[in-house]
DNA sequence: CTCTAATCGAGACGGTACGTCGCGTCTTACG
DNA sequence: CGTAAGACGCGACGTACCGTCTCGATTAGAG
């Protein structure tokens, strides 16, 4: 939508707009669930008019995925390296950080009645990079590999945001090694 | 609700009502998503008032976990040997063969767009057996053993009854078994 | 509409509901012009909900002609006899009184920016009358005597409403029978 | 609005983006009426931005008026010698002539949904003739023998150019003639 | 085998959010 | 630096579904 007309990623109306409803979504998702959140919430609160979220996004789910794109891809960027890493462990440490380090963030986008739409957004990232690398193990087809893991991942950082006094991160990373990455078998 | 008034248990309407609407769900569910089934259709499917499906329930989820809460008790039921045996891969045959006798059942259930609710209801009754059982690995958190395991069950099994030509149930035990029970490390 | 469910004529509800809408429309016509008031506005003027309107009328237009239909009606009632009367003039009198004795209903269904709606609805209701009628002058094409006669005594009404010190009836009932009635010459 | 700025009159852009919106409005109302046309379209089949469209007229009708005000003023022109002459029935030959020979622009403007705003146009160009003129009956208000006589004549125009093998001009001239002008009784 | 009361179907209702549309204003990029 | 393009705020529209409610019309089961 956004790269059909030139114009559109330069006009600093559009920019700010835009801008104005990924914040908007965020600063609501840190109050409550996502499918308690209406538009209306969403438009007014990015100090924009009801029918101009409609020129931006097709709906709320969209928003929420052009919100989620950006981030994923700079998490999908830390996982990469664990999957190649003979040192899983210390990639996962570095991941875990990078949440933490963006807590409130990633705790709206995952605690927020989000963490479906994430999930989805974090698979079909993490299957592009698969479709890269190729690497496979014999008894694991490669589809549920990604499925599997990343929806891992993914809820068990749920379960570490939601947590009132969280643990550490490398404690968290130690969890995701041995749940998820190890059993895969060293790809 | 429907334990208050004895009656209610007796009175052939009401029973006759409760079952039509259960089975008028899992039909719809065979058609398409949760949330693109109104609580009109499910009642008019059933052949039953509108108003009466708020007789019986007090929305499309309570009804849906109502339907799903006995398969679910079923299911955990063939579950829980994976955890006492020492032969975990046999458990985990069980509980897929289970599923494979019951595919369209199961199909509804996990493949309809209810899978996050499905997901729920199988973590409650877990956690409740879990907690009797009180067998813990020290480096892993008791909620968090449940849910991951829950959750990665459930989505392996979406994932199975999602494909077009299903693999053999001893196939997806295997991967049951390596992904998710063994890392629990033996509880 | 209301005439296929016969429920819809009985049920007490619907009867209210119906008959709020049309009483708040009047009221509301009384203080500006129907293009002023929204939909909105007249459901909740009735206290009836927004969707309720749309239960009982496809629309602002459809509601208008429903009210007017049957005052429309009774005028016509009033106005038939002028053309079968010799004394077309009696007959006009009669016509001018019936209007002034609900000037205030008049008022709002004419010049409260229906009138055009009003007219349309007029023409209909005379078309029939003429059909059952059958009496011709051959110089004039019945469908235009339909629309002209109508068109012109809706609009010597609305002008005569419009006036801030209105004439008397009976004047205005000559200004009608000399400028519209007597030129059809003798139907 | 044009008579602000000298300039506007002579610009050669100014002129001809006026022209061009004034054509295209008389394009799109031989498609459908008034109200299914946007400024939008108008603009966009007058090749001409959208904002510019309020450069030269505040608004739809301000364009339909503007539009209409000439063609009015010529038309008003053939009438007037209506009242004058002691031939009324030539005169309205002449009217109605010149209305065929213009089919498709009176078309446009009459049956197109703009009936209603040509009729005010009308009637204000009408009053202002009158004014002129000064020349009374007793028994006829002034003001309503304008309106009437304009309303009655424009509609009969209407109901002439709808209908689909149209009348000859010296017809409706006649029904013209005995229906508005001679109940005027000579003024 | 009746009578009485619970249950039923039907669906009207008040709400709330949706996504669409057109208006008229105002900003922007571009020639 | 003026003009065309079009983003924007606004606000009404009509739709859809929710869950509550009011109706009579059955019909089950107790007496």
């Amino acid at each position: 939508m956004a790269s059909i007309n030139p114009r559109r990623t330069t006009d600093a109306r559009f920019v700010r707009s835009r801008e104005a409803l990924r914040t908007a979504l965020l600063r609501l998702l840190e109050s409550r669930p996502l499918d308690q959140i209406t538009i209306r919430e969403i438009a007014a609160s990015a100090g924009v008019g009801y029918a101009t979220f409609f020129r931006h996004h097709a709906g709320k789910d969209a928003l929420l995925e052009d919100v989620a794109a950006e981030q994923i891809e700079t998490l999908v960027a830390r996982t990469l390296p664990i999957f190649d890493a003979a040192e899983t462990r210390t990639s996962c440490v570095a991941l875990c950080s990078y949440v933490a380090s963006n807590r409130t963030l990633w705790s709206a986008l995952l605690t927020g009645g989000a963490a479906a739409a994430m999930r989805e957004a974090f698979i079909r990232v993490s299957r592009r990079v698969a479709d890269d690398r190729r690497d496979t193990v014999a008894w694991l087809p490669v589809d549920l590999g990604v499925i599997h893991s990343s929806s891992a991942i993914i809820e068990i950082l749920v379960w570490w945001l939601r947590q009132s006094e969280p643990r550490a991160a490398d404690e968290v990373a130690m969890l995701i090694d041995r749940l998820v990455i190890s059993p895969l078998g060293g790809l």
